[in-house]
DNA sequence: GTCCATGCAAACGATTTGCATGCGT
DNA sequence: ACGCATGCAAATCGTTTGCATGGAC
């Protein structure tokens, strides 16, 4: 993580750093998660500090922000290493990864063709009921 | 309008037949720019107005949100009649509708081979640099 | 030693809420 | 006439900002 700070121009902060972990756990936090979550190694850590960070790291790609459909539910953030799609289950909000590598591009492909458009970037998100939230609805 | 807000069980008050005859220019207003072009025609419309009828037209199914990728930008709203496909300008943000049916059906069914999910729903946000913004950024 | 980052509190903006009044049915 | 909708103001929530202090380089 270090190194990925060194890398894009930011100063390696323990702080920065502990966000970068955490994210790598792949779990989606939303802020508030992630704030619960360094707290408990780094009692001092402020909002303000997440905030600041998580925008930085968005703008230097080492972050992403995974923006649910529904715009009243919290946002939640990922570590950023190659392009990947995402799934999030319409009832609880949890997020799975796909790496698979030319999904993304067939989308856009695809869109292309639709649009006549030169699609730059696509945002993606499909929406599922996962498995517990299923199992929960038929009792 | 009327007959769309009967339908799905909400008065068909003069301010939502406003805001459903608003989105239905598909000019895909943000809420600011609803409650000033209400404005004008409803001069005592209250924005408490516009947000709770919004989210009521949303949950019918006869409005839905663009939220823009970058969060901090504002959701943009349109009306809902048929599935259709968005795209969006990365620079000034104006948004393109696509009504090109198997478009979704097609993004669906790659995400559903790569996920073996059941993916019950998509949200696929194509971006782009708009003409206008092309030319501008050359001067 | 310099400059950027942190953490606190205050400021801010967008959205929601409570409540008295008005209006669609 | 009833019950939901409106519009106002206040409350709330998430996020950003300003600033003094601390820490990375």
């Amino acid at each position: 993580m270090v190194e990925k700070l060194k890398e894009v121009g930011l100063k390696a902060t323990p702080q920065r750093i502990a966000i970068l972990r955490e994210l790598d756990k792949k779990e989606h936090p939303t802020i508030d998660e992630l704030y619960n979550n360094l707290k408990k190694t780094h009692p001092s850590i402020s909002l303000a500090t997440i905030y600041k960070n998580l925008n930085m790291l968005k703008d230097a790609g080492l972050a992403i922000e995974i923006i649910p459909p529904s715009a009243n539910e919290k946002s939640k953030f990922d570590i950023y290493t190659e392009p990947h799609i995402h799934i999030m289950c319409k009832e609880c909000g949890k997020v799975f990864d796909y790496y698979v590598k030319n999904a993304v591009d067939e989308c856009n492909t695809i869109l292309k063709e639709i649009t006549k458009h030169n699609i730059e970037n696509i945002n993606v998100l499909g929406l599922i009921t996962c498995e517990e939230c299923r199992k929960k609805k038929k009792n």
